[in-house]
RNA sequence: GGAGGGGUACUCAAGCGGUCAACGAGGGCAGACUGUAAAUCUGCUGGCUAUGCCUUCGGAGGUUCGAAUCCUCCCCCCUCCA
């Protein structure tokens, strides 16, 4: 095998589609760095093990000596949000987008190598152009072209209302392409169509055309087919503990967890394949998940916190064990010397408002030192401190002072 | 520019003068069962220490004992015609 159609192997994995991967095995034949361009909002970001997939694909490239470009889509974030249907965004200055930015980095060199890592900004291009400019780009597309994109058809057809530059971001974002000469450039699968305006926007250009590689979206820890996203609350934050990482992995369905092993884990296919026929013979799918979590706590924790992690799990829901690190939160007693218990819960923030802390008690959901509450109006005594829980996974230590 | 249709809680979607804090579905939270899974069953899902009071049905006024429901004006969306 040459190191060509072992770099190809290593590229596919996980892949949805590589257009054309004719193409791609050709660049790589050219024995040079390939542009390798991924995109992403400037909006403070949060990310989260969705984006990983994404991420992971860029630091493949980089370790096969391939140079990334981690695109800020700092001009189209200043122009509002695209769908519109929601309330405009407010433009981000210039030092908001720069603060983003930092904190983007903070978060992407977890993963990749800051050496082989270019941070550029599509202001840097997009704000050079006139409006002259932006015609002649315009000029180069098509309505009709335009339609063909899936969420665009639709609404057309549906009679949903399309403003006009609308589209204008997939040119933009196909422009981008021209202004960094990219070789190759990674996308969710819902990005397919915008990726190859840029192929097209790159050969009207008279520039060789960008390999495309679409990556599966990964869907959310609720049960469904939801894409993982910080709006649905339903992602896991690589900024996040490692105890609140595990129990959100946990949580995820067994057919699910198969999933996450493919876009997720750097394990070799055999390895995965062998657990699955683990899983097949009668091991508990639980145990198997336990080291999904921990793999992927180790890469963005260490594999100490992973261990103590999955022990941690195992004392709190098994063994029934409280974690011994509760972060306590002090409140102040009323006149009275003594506070309700359904005002200490919305002032910890357990819960958002009185009345929710009550239904909780009606449905002996909240335990005060794990004694179920059944008196709506129980009173917590100053000086003393408790262990609140609500349910499971909601639990605090309040101590009351005077 | 003309004619018509529509804006309801996190989302979709009923209601079309009182019985509406607003049917139903999805989502979410909680309980049972478990592996903190999933599936299933059950309860809850505006606020307020409450058999009551307050704020919600695009916005502002008005009619009425009483409005999400009727009227006026305004904003926004869609369709057809031009």
């Amino acid at each position: 095998m040459t190191r060509v159609a072992d770099a190809l192997d290593i590229l596919r994995r996980g892949t949805d589609e590589i257009l054309l991967e004719a193409d791609l095995e050709k660049k790589l034949n050219q024995n040079r760095p390939l542009r390798i361009k991924a995109g992403f909002d400037p909006t403070a970001p949060d990310l989260h093990l969705g984006h990983t997939v994404l991420i992971n694909k860029m630091r493949q490239f980089q370790d096969l000596g391939h140079e990334v470009i981690f695109l800020i889509g700092d001009f189209t974030g200043m122009i509002g949000d695209p769908t519109g249907k929601s309330t405009t965004r407010p433009p981000l200055s210039r030092d908001e987008v720069i603060e983003n930015a930092r904190t983007y980095e903070a978060q992407i060199f977890k993963i990749l190598d800051p050496e082989k890592t270019l941070v550029m900004f599509n202001s840097s291009w997009m704000g050079e152009m006139n409006a002259a400019d932006l015609i002649q780009l315009a000029a180069r597309h098509t309505v009709a072209r335009m339609l063909e994109r899936d969420d665009f058809n639709k609404r057309f057809t549906s009679n949903q209302p399309i403003a006009i530059h609308e589209f204008l971001y997939p040119l933009v974002q196909a422009y981008d392409s021209v202004a960094i000469k990219a070789d190759v450039e990674l996308g969710g699968t819902d990005q397919k169509f915008n990726l190859l305006v840029g192929r097209q926007i790159q050969e009207s250009y008279g520039q060789p055309p960008q390999v495309i590689m679409t990556l599966p979206i990964l869907e959310g820890i609720h049960s469904g087919a939801e894409k993982m996203s910080k709006s649905l609350d339903n992602y896991v934050g690589i900024t996040e503990s490692p105890d609140e990482m595990f129990g959100k992995i946990m949580s995820i369905d067994d057919e699910k967890m198969w999933r996450w092993f493919d876009l997720l884990s750097f394990r070799p296919a055999a390895e995965i394949e062998a657990l699955r026929t683990e899983v097949a013979n009668g091991a508990n799918p639980r145990d198997i998940k336990f080291r999904l979590a921990e793999e992927i706590i180790a890469r963005f924790h260490n594999q100490k916190a992973a261990t103590a992690a999955r022990q941690a799990f195992i004392d709190r829901f098994r063994e029934g064990v409280l974690p011994d690190d509760i972060e306590e939160q002090v409140i102040t007693a009323d006149a009275g010397g003594t506070k309700w218990i359904a005002a200490a819960c919305t002032e910890t923030g357990l819960t958002a408002s009185n009345s929710e802390a009550i239904r909780n008690i009606t449905a002996g959901a909240l335990r005060i030192d794990g004694e179920k509450v059944t008196d709506k109006n129980t009173q917590l005594i100053a000086g003393k401190s408790y262990i609140i829980q609500i349910g499971k996974r909601r639990i605090t230590r309040i101590r009351i002072r005077k």
